[in-house]
DNA sequence: CCAGCAATTTGATCTGCATCAAGGCCGCCC
DNA sequence: GGGCGGCCTTGATGCAGATCAAATTGCTGG
């Protein structure tokens, strides 16, 4: 059923995708390339609200209009899917709402976590925990990665941290002084002590439970 | 069918309804009070992330454990269901993963928008928010409310907003000297300008379609 | 191969909020 | 009613990260 009304769309790096306020026109899964959903404020202070990579949704069944600008960071394929046909998909097709229902639960607990991130942790902390993250996506389990891609610019990774492009730069130097990671260049890097820069992420040892 | 395996059960103010950890045995939903979900770091850095007001769910399909700690502000009253039953209703009941799908994607919209206010906004504009959100979250349409309840201490607004209590009540007797807001006693407060205080928020003019 | 330009790094300085430290207020219980 | 204890306010000071300001790197297109 979904075959019937899917097309695919490609935008190339930098593309903004939809702006906030657009009328809600398809709903999209990111087939390849990484998004970003921000928020601008009138003064041009912005913050990231979402990373969107492979397999991510966008879009609400209810809603008229887009809330946040989507932007393609790298070439981005999405395939969509008109509004009107997939609302009435959702409700004649249990398994569809069942799906975005686990979606939006796994989406708003990592907006929580990022939620303590922003509201609490140090310019470190931050720098860290977003390596770590970087580190988990991109695990295959049985391969050993060397070599980590950073898919954002400086002040892309800023607008994520709620932070300024200088204090990342600087924290990423720190990092790499204490022996913690290396660059190979400005766009990709080693973990040299992963345990190390978990300690630096200010989460606790696992998932925390303190026994 | 929800009928037969739900039970009431109430939390004095200040209680705590589960740790984060604590093995999911239940799903709820809030029918009276206010109850926070929060996480705290190892050395105690504390940082809310939801606050849960009636109608609002607690729990998560195909999770076993508890992520953050959810505390009773104010007596609450919860109607639990229990977690086996519930999962398979939620699979037999299309009509029950489309409501807690439109619940967490509203919930998740919340939690994008208060990233912004974490990651970029300033103390005062994190006050006003936080004031108008009080004002916007208590208005009844057709009433005229004059005065509004704070329904959390300062500490609690300051783990709200990532910031000190200190901050919280500096800002505080600071919208207090501009004439924006007033205090009837500590926990009470009327809006004298709302539209200096929607001002003192940040946020655009409405939605912020820029036209 | 080099000019031009955007991204990044690095340095100097500033500042908003945190931290440290007293009091003051007020509800509550004896 | 008075004193106790939890909130809350207010003041003084410190510092992490923002801001302002140059370099430096390194890619791209001529």
């Amino acid at each position: 059923m979904l075959e019937k009304i899917k097309t695919y769309k490609t935008f190339e790096a930098g593309q903004t995708i939809s702006w906030r306020g657009d009328d809600l026109s398809h709903f999209s899964s990111v087939v390849s390339g990484i998004a970003t959903l921000t928020r601008t404020m009138e003064d041009g202070r912005t913050q990231m609200v979402g990373l969107l990579l492979p397999s991510d949704f966008i879009g609400r069944p209810g809603r008229e209009e887009v809330e946040f600008d989507v932007t393609a960071v790298t070439e981005v394929t999405l395939c969509r899917f008109e509004r009107r046909p997939f609302e009435t998909l959702v409700v004649d097709v249990p398994h569809i709402s069942q799906r975005m229902m686990e979606m939006a639960l796994d989406e708003l607990q990592a907006a929580r976590e990022w939620m303590v991130l922003l509201g609490r942790k140090t310019a470190r902390e931050k720098i860290a925990t977003f390596l770590e993250m970087i580190v988990r996506r991109s695990s295959v389990p049985g391969h050993n990665i060397q070599q980590y891609a950073l898919p954002l610019t400086r002040e892309e990774i800023s607008n994520f941290l709620g932070l300024t492009l200088e204090t990342v730069s600087r924290q990423l130097t720190k990092l790499k002084k204490d022996g913690i990671v290396d660059f190979v260049n400005r766009r990709h890097f080693v973990v040299k002590d992963l345990s190390a820069l978990h300690d630096a992420s200010g989460d606790d040892a696992d998932g925390g439970v303190i026994i």
